[in-house]
DNA sequence: GCAAAAGTGTTCCCAGTACACCCATGT
DNA sequence: ACATGGGTGTACTGGGAACACTTTTGC
C-alpha cells in the first residue's frame, strides 16, 4: 500500500521533551535508545510519525504512551523544527513537545520499562540523534521562563509536597539558590497553596507541614488581575 | 508527476501574522483575500506549502514575499497547528510565523500591491478562513508578551522615532496607558537608545528629539546579566 | 497669542533582599 | 544528647506609580 499526492510532502513527526526531578534534586529527561537506523543505538528523544486523523498534541501523547507507559501528564507544545537535512532520511518536519511528570510516582515504571528508555541527568545528557540536542536546550529554556510565571512546577511534585521540596525545585530548575524565608514568605502570599492537616512522617527531623496546590483558587486570582510570579 | 510514499503524510504550511502600526494607532495585521477554494473570498493570513528542500522559516519568507511583497523582515516561529479537520481539503498542520513591520516604509509597498493584500485593524478584523482567527489571537497574545522583555517593538518603528511614538506603539500593542514622564525616564535609564542630533520638523508643536535603537549596546548590556523589561 | 505636543522632578509605597536562631523528630 | 532539616521576623533599599507645570513650535 502507497500513498500518492500531486506535489511532493515533507513527513511529520513529533519528539517530547519529558522532565522529570528524582530524589538526587537533578532535573532528568527522558531518553530511548533507537533500535532502527538512522542513529542506531543513539540516545534521541521518545517520538514518532503523526498519523492520518491526529492531531498534534494527540500524536504527542500517543507517542509517549507508546514508548514510554506514561500518560495523562502536563503537555505543551515547544515549537517546529523543519531544516531540510535535519533527517538523513529526508525532509522531514517535527513538532516538538515539552512535558512534565511527577517522578515520585512514576519513578518505578520507567525504570521497569522494556523499551530501552531511561531518565539521564541534564548535567550529563548523551550525543543525541538527529537535532535532538537543540531541542532539549531549547525545552530547557522555555521550561524556565515558563516555570516562573505558571505555576507549573506542581507538575513535578507528587499531589502533596512540602515547601522545601517546592523550594528545591525551583533551585533544580533555574540553577540559582533561594532564601528559604523570602521563598516561603512569597509562595504563602499567593495563596494558591492548602497547608494539609498532615505532616512527613518517618524523616529522623521535624516533620515538615504538607501542601498541595489549589488549581480552582488560582484560576479565580487569574481572572481578577492577578499574577503568578516568581 | 505525482509523489509516492509507503506512509500517508499531512500537508504542511506556514503563515504569516505580519502586525504593523499606522498613523492612527492602531494594531493592523496584513490579510489576503482567497482566490481559490476552499474559503474562496474570504480573508486569511497570507501563507503556502513547505517546498522541497525548504526551513520552514525559509518558506514563510518566501511566501510573504511572494504574497505581499514585503521582506526582510522581523519574524519568529509562533507554534505549529495540526487539527486534522483545520483544513477541509484533508489533514494540513501549519507553522505559524509572526512578523513585525515598519508601515512607515512600507505602507505605499501594500496598498499598491496587486494580489488583495490589505491591512486590517484588529480593532474589527473580518471572518478569517481555516483556524486564522485562533492563529491571530494566539500571535497577538505571544507578541504581548515578548515586547516585554525583548526589544521588538523597534521593528514597527522607523529607524528614528521620537520618544513619544515609542509610548504609543507600547500603548496599542499592549493596550495599557503609560505615564509619560515614567515612561521616558524608564527607556532612557535602560541606556540603548542614542538621542540623535535631529528633530521632528514640520510640526506645529514643539519639535521632539529623535532617538534611535542601538543594537550593539543592547547585546553589550544582555552579555553582562541585563533585562530588557517593560 | 493660542493651540498642541515636548519635556522635566519629587514623593510615596511596596516588594525584593539579606540575614540567624530556636524547634521538633529519630537515632 | 546530638544530628538533621523545619520553621520564623525585621530592617534596608530600590524601583514602580502617582502627579502638574513650563517650553517650543507653527499658524
Amino acid at each position: 500500500m502507497t500513498y500518492t499526492y500531486d506535489y511532493p510532502r515533507p513527513a511529520v513527526t513529533v519528539d517530547g521533551v519529558v522532565f522529570g526531578i528524582d530524589q538526587t534534586n537533578c532535573l532528568q529527561v527522558l531518553l530511548i535508545q533507537r533500535q532502527l537506523p538512522p542513529y542506531i543505538g543513539q540516545w534521541a528523544l521518545p517520538g514518532g510519525f503523526v498519523r492520518p486523523g491526529e492531531g498534534l498534541e494527540q500524536a504527542a501523547r500517543r507517542e509517549l504512551q507508546e514508548e514510554t507507559g506514561i500518560n495523562g501528564l502536563f503537555l505543551e507544545q515547544l515549537q517546529a523544527y523543519g531544516q531540510p537535512e535535519r533527517d538523513p532520511r529526508g525532509h522531514t518536519i517535527t513538532v516538538a513537545f515539552y512535558a512534565l511528570v511527577n517522578l515520585w510516582d512514576y519513578q518505578v515504571k520507567a525504570a521497569t520499562d522494556a523499551k530501552a528508555a531511561s531518565w539521564w541527568s541534564m548535567k550529563q545528557l548523551p550525543a543525541l540523534a538527529f537535532d535532538h540536542g537543540i531541542i532539549v536546550q531549547d525545552a530547557i529554556s522555555t521550561l524556565r521562563s515558563t516555570i516562573r510565571y505558571r505555576p507549573i512546577g506542581f507538575e513535578l511534585l507528587p499531589i502533596k509536597f512540602t515547601l522545601t521540596q517546592l523550594q528545591r525545585l525551583y533551585e533544580v530548575v533555574l540553577a540559582r539558590p533561594f532564601d528559604k524565608r523570602n521563598f516561603r514568605k512569597k509562595l504563602l502570599k499567593l495563596d494558591i497553596l492548602i497547608a494539609l492537616d498532615e505532616k512527613e512522617t518517618n524523616v529522623s527531623h521535624r516533620a515538615a507541614q504538607l501542601y498541595r496546590f489549589d488549581q480552582r483558587k488560582y484560576i479565580e486570582r487569574q481572572k481578577t488581575g492577578f499574577n503568578f510570579d516568581l
